[in-house]
RNA sequence: GGGCCCGUAGCUCAGCGGUAGAGCUCCGGACUUUUAAUCCGGGAGUCGUGGGUUCGAAUCCCACCGGGCCCUCCA
């Protein structure tokens, strides 16, 4: 029986039903329990022989004649229901038939247990509330191929109640973020999603047009420069929880959109901003799962506080043997580089090098919550410099599962420095590095009406998620990830 | 963009030069407390697509499409 076969046939079921006065698709119906408060029912001895209504999707029946079992699936859990003929009736029975896995069903009845003891919903009546015309996944070995998993999200979230669970964690650690911020004083902001130059990041952007206004536009990557903004505008405490969109490739690590969190504080400083990273995620951690310690394949990673801050330098010298600070330019450091298994090509400036050591030697090894602090000027155009050190800024990144996770600096607010960064961002941009940050005339004039010192962080919501739920590929963590094309 | 692996029934998979298979799903029959219900009978396929090798290809080779993992790219 092909898939079109098996598709006729419930087309013809559902003809039938028709044929018999059954609407298949009814507009309402009104239920007076979910499967989770019926059950909770018949713990309560009062509630007996109460009547009750629920309603769900039959994800499996088991017939034996005049009397059958169905489980009804809805969004709080499961019930089994028992059809009886002498119960419901010859010709509702009947209606069985024309009935398969997937279908919608309304059941009014009482409660029992069955002599095995499973709490059990004795039908009075059926309805009909939705023919499904394609079958359900098959029920042993529910659904594994990746492929469908993905493109036909539905049918992964029916079969899989794991994958459930880390959807609905994840709507969790978002609200335990707004939660957090929201209690701090923070107000919670939009800002423009397509952009003339889209700035804050070194990565390239989606471009579209814009018909009417006759301009190309870029999809931004990330909210900084627009919340920096609005730190000059008088808002002391910002936070986007938003869309950014990167155009690049798609890896366990990446996919070209994802949700990112940046928040801005005025009057506060690195410092201030990881104490406030280790609480808001280890008090994620336990609102989520219910512990400060989640568990991460054979090991477990521990969210408490305090995480071990460790400056940049001394990580990179630890693992690589090569220290930065040593060779002050691209040509010294790119030998060093080269001797620590580092191929770096000759048009990557200082940076580049330090950033490419920090993600081979350093990034796999931090699977416990870590800053690393103080970060190259040359890698970080937006930050302020440490005061007893120019060629540093005071920025820390935080990784988790040997995954970079958030981002955060003092910000840089004197205009006349920023600009000599954008200048030099300019230059390498000149001398072939596609990933520079662009110049923004509108944001330096904002930053010229003068900035309050602020600090500014950013949360990769994604893979937050991924550390909390155990995931190992960011496409567990997002409903919808990005694939080529389907076939045919 | 590169390397390795995968694509066979609606689902999960076996078969790896000689007539396309299993379990579940599906259809018919029996069955009033089943729960991977059971028992009897029956259906189900462009073996990802296109070329090639061969007497003969799901099986070997090449290309393409899609997916996975690893690299590359990427805060």
């Amino acid at each position: 029986m092909g898939e079109d076969d098996l598709i006729q046939q419930r087309k013809d079921k559902l003809e039938r039903l028709r044929t018999a006065g059954i609407d298949p698709y009814p507009a309402r119906f009104e239920r007076t329990h979910t499967s989770e408060q019926a059950l909770a029912l018949l713990g309560d001895a009062s509630a007996n022989d109460t009547s009750v209504t629920v309603a769900g999707r039959i994800t499996a029946m088991r017939q034996m004649g005049k009397a059958s079992f169905l489980d009804l699936q809805d969004g709080s859990g499961r019930i089994q229901v028992y059809v009886k003929q002498e119960s419901v009736g010859v010709q509702p029975y009947a209606l069985l038939r024309d009935i398969d896995l997937g279908d919608f069903l309304g059941v009014r009845g009482t409660l029992f247990r069955t002599k095995t003891g499973e709490p059990t919903l004795e039908a009075q009546t059926l309805t009909v509330l939705v023919k499904a015309l394609r079958p359900p996944p098959e029920k042993w070995h529910g659904l594994h191929d990746v492929e469908v998993r993905y493109r036909q999200r539905y049918l992964d979230l029916l079969a899989n109640p794991e994958v459930r669970n880390i959807f609905i964690a994840r709507s969790r650690v978002v609200a335990a973020v707004r939660r957090f911020l929201d209690a701090r004083g923070y107000l919670e902001v939009e800002t423009p999603i397509l952009q003339s130059t889209a700035g804050g990041a070194a990565a390239r952007p989606f471009v579209t047009y814009h018909n009417a206004l006759d301009r190309q536009l870029h999809l931004r990557i990330a909210l900084e420069l627009y919340l920096k903004r609005l730190v000059v505008g008088g808002f002391e405490k910002v936070y986007e929880l938003g869309r950014i969109f990167r155009n690049e490739g798609v890896s366990t690590k990446y996919n070209p959109e994802f949700t990112m969190l940046e928040s801005y504080e005025a009057y506060a400083d690195y410092h201030r901003l990881m104490a406030m990273v280790e609480e808001m995620i280890s008090g994620i951690a336990g609102e989520v799962t219910g512990s400060p310690r989640v568990p991460y394949g054979d090991t477990e990673i521990d969210f408490s506080p305090p995480w071990p801050r460790i400056p940049l330098r001394d990580a990179i010298l630890e693992r690589s043997g090569v220290d930065f600070a040593a060779h002050r330019d691209a040509p010294s450091l790119r030998d060093a580089a080269s001797r620590a298994g580092v191929q770096a090509e000759p048009s990557w400036g200082r940076g580049k090098i330090i950033d490419e050591l920090l993600t081979l030697h350093v990034e796999p090894h931090l699977l416990q919550p870590t800053f690393l602090i103080d970060y190259p000027i040359e890698l970080s155009p937006l930050a302020k410099r440490k005061p007893d050190n120019p060629d540093l800024v005071e920025r820390f990144e935080f990784f988790i599962c040997g995954r970079e996770v958030g981002n955060a600096y003092t910000e840089l607010n004197d205009p006349i420095d920023q600009r000599g960064r954008f200048e030099e961002q300019a230059r390498l941009r000149a001398a072939g590095d596609e990933e520079t940050e662009l110049a923004d005339e509108d944001f330096l004039i904002a930053l010229e009406h003068g900035m309050p010192p602020a600090g500014g962080l950013g949360v990769g919501i994604d893979r937050l998620v991924m550390a909390l739920t155990g995931a190992s590929s960011i496409r567990e963590v997002i409903l919808f990830p990005a694939l080529r094309e389907a076939q045919r």
